[in-house]
RNA sequence: GGCUCGUUGGUCAAGUGGUCAAGACGCCGCCCUCUCAAGGCGGAAUCACGAGUUCAAUUCUCGUACGAGCUGCCA
């Protein structure tokens, strides 16, 4: 049999990680398998709905590449595909009522009031079990209570005597006493079903084979047992998933950076990186391979690989691994990417001709602006690192001298300044800014001198830079800065010398 | 409180009744090098605890501790 899974999000707000990796690991599923994966929309909480939650859902599952076989845009053979829908068909009234003619599900009228006496505070904590009142309600008075209109839920009867067993994939063979079990709410007040009884009636419905879900449905799952033995339906594999959490090991907040895939590629991630990061979250492969494109994932997710501990979401390896993205992304694709920061570091945004105006006044041409872009590729793990690592090209900052005195480099005031009085003519003679010719002309200035490269290249890039460390050496900053503004920065490093030593 | 689940370095994790207990991120060091990266090489760091079974337990069993989830007319 084809193996059918589905998605099953409420449209409350952006997608979590938490049920991104749950619909990736539904969707692997499904594929590793060549079957079908499904998108349900379980909207049976009116209050909880989010208007413009819906587009996000088809737009992050867009963006990540799950692609579905139906679902609300794509009809198929289940449709409606969304659970308010197929409340107005009648759908769960006419499965909830099979149940209450076979002595599985009963009307209840309870009042808020009558409910409210029934909860006890243990520990701290409300807790509530249904005393099955309504259960004993003889016909007349249910058949009266309906005909006047009250207000009723359809609940779940569930024998106080025995156990229930069923089999997880994962967690293997779970068992509870079924006087543990409450009553659940299948119809609320409103008519709308409980997520409890819409599942498993849709995922019946759909011809779902793997239910794929987190770990908090665990404990839950023997009540949907319960509700497939009612009807008589054959329940179908049930996968359960390992929580995600915090580095404090609590359940993902916003206030950690991390809960949702919008805020994470708001923050410069990248949705592949995002993705591949999320499947290594509660699974692993046979190999030791981490980088995964989900056709890779497809063809080498295996479930029975899940592990079943709970794994911190570590915000220091999704960088890592977004780095690698970037590092191995064709140039174009990453140019794209960067570019909007790279302007940003030369705060014009928006409408850049063909030439760059620094802050300082250089004229910066198009060619160094790709270069500076270059030298990023391997120096970045997300894009808005770009800004603060190239600052120095739109301006020469403040800087101590102290910084030309480098014991490595056996650098010091006084021959930092001798470098730069006697390179700076040099340079002035030099007409070719380019890498190699620059280059040229500094080694064979080195050469003559007879001293180590670094007594020479400290002082001219800490001139042409004013930072400790930047992204690349001083030819690459020579070249992008040019001739000019190279220029400019060395006789600010020599007058900053001079006063310095004497 | 009850029920359910979990526990291998800081983090993700592989693994097995007998292993020097993989690999990755991070950290540290070295190499390369004009700095920072990248790249290469190396290092420190783990089987929660206590019993039991066994010739042998990280692996199996039971307890304890700790953590998490559920205990909603939320999903």
């Amino acid at each position: 049999m084809k193996i059918r899974t589905r998605y099953a999000p409420s449209p409350t707000g952006r997608m979590h990680v938490g049920n991104l990796r749950t619909a990736l690991y539904e969707y692997l599923i499904a594929r590793h398998e060549d079957g079908e994966f499904i998108l349900r929309i379980e909207d049976t909480d009116q209050e909880r709905f989010v208007e413009g939650a819906l587009d996000i859902i088809y737009r992050t599952l867009e963006e990540t590449g799950l692609d579905y076989d139906e679902g609300p845009d794509k009809p198929g053979d289940c449709g409606p595909y969304v659970q308010s829908e197929r409340v107005s068909a009648g759908i769960y009234m006419e499965y909830a009522k099979k149940l209450v003619e076979k002595g599985e599900a009963y009307y209840c009228f309870c009042t808020k009031e009558r409910l409210e006496s029934l909860k006890t505070t243990v520990a701290g904590k409300e807790i509530m079990l249904y005393d099955k009142h309504c259960l004993h309600l003889p016909k007349e008075e249910i058949q009266a209570n309906l005909d006047a209109g009250m207000p009723f839920v359809i609940r779940q009867n569930i024998p106080d005597e025995g156990t229930t067993t069923f089999v997880d994939d994962i967690y293997g063979a779970i068992t509870v006493e079924n006087k543990e079990l409450d009553d659940m709410v299948l119809i609320k007040s409103d008519g709308f079903p409980t997520y409890n009884f819409a599942n498993v009636v849709d995922d019946h419905l759909m011809g779902i084979t793997h239910v794929v879900r987190g770990n908090e449905y665990l404990s839950s799952t023997p009540k949907y047992i319960r509700l497939y033995e009612a009807f008589g339906w054959e329940p179908p594999v049930f996968v359960h998933l390992p929580l995600i959490t915090d580095e404090e090991h609590h359940k993902l907040s916003k206030r950690s950076g991390h809960s949702s895939f919008e805020d994470l590629v708001e923050q410069g991630f990248l949705p592949e990186a995002i993705v591949n990061y999320v499947a290594l979250l509660g699974w692993s492969p046979e190999g030791n391979e981490e980088i995964f494109s989900m056709q890779d994932l497809i063809k080498v997710f295996d479930y029975r690989r899940v592990n079943k501990s709970p794994a911190v979401f570590d915000m220091v390896k999704l960088r890592w691994m977004n780095g690698e993205y970037i590092k191995s992304m064709e140039f174009e694709e990453y140019e794209k990417y960067a570019m909007p920061y790279i302007l940003k570091a030369f705060k014009c945004e928006g409408n850049c001709a063909d030439t760059i105006t620094t802050s300082d006044g250089a004229v910066l041409s198009w060619e160094s602006i790709l270069k500076i872009l270059e030298l990023m590729k391997t120096r970045i793990e997300i894009f808005p690192d770009i800004p603060e690592k190239i600052d120095f090209f739109d301006t020469l900052p403040e800087y101590d001298p102290a910084m030309y005195t480098h014991k490595k480099m056996k650098t010091n005031s006084e021959n930092s300044l001798e470098t730069l009085k006697e390179t700076l003519p040099v340079l002035e003679a030099q007409e070719d800014y380019s890498l190699d010719a620059l280059h040229d002309v500094i080694m064979g200035y080195i050469e003559k001198k007879g001293v180590k490269n670094g007594v020479v290249l400290w002082p001219l890039r800490t001139a042409v830079s004013g930072k400790q460390s930047t992204p690349g050496g001083a030819f690459e900053i020579m070249e992008i800065l040019g001739k000019e503004e190279s220029l400019r920065r060395i006789r600010i490093g020599i007058e900053l010398l001079e006063k310095e030593v004497h």
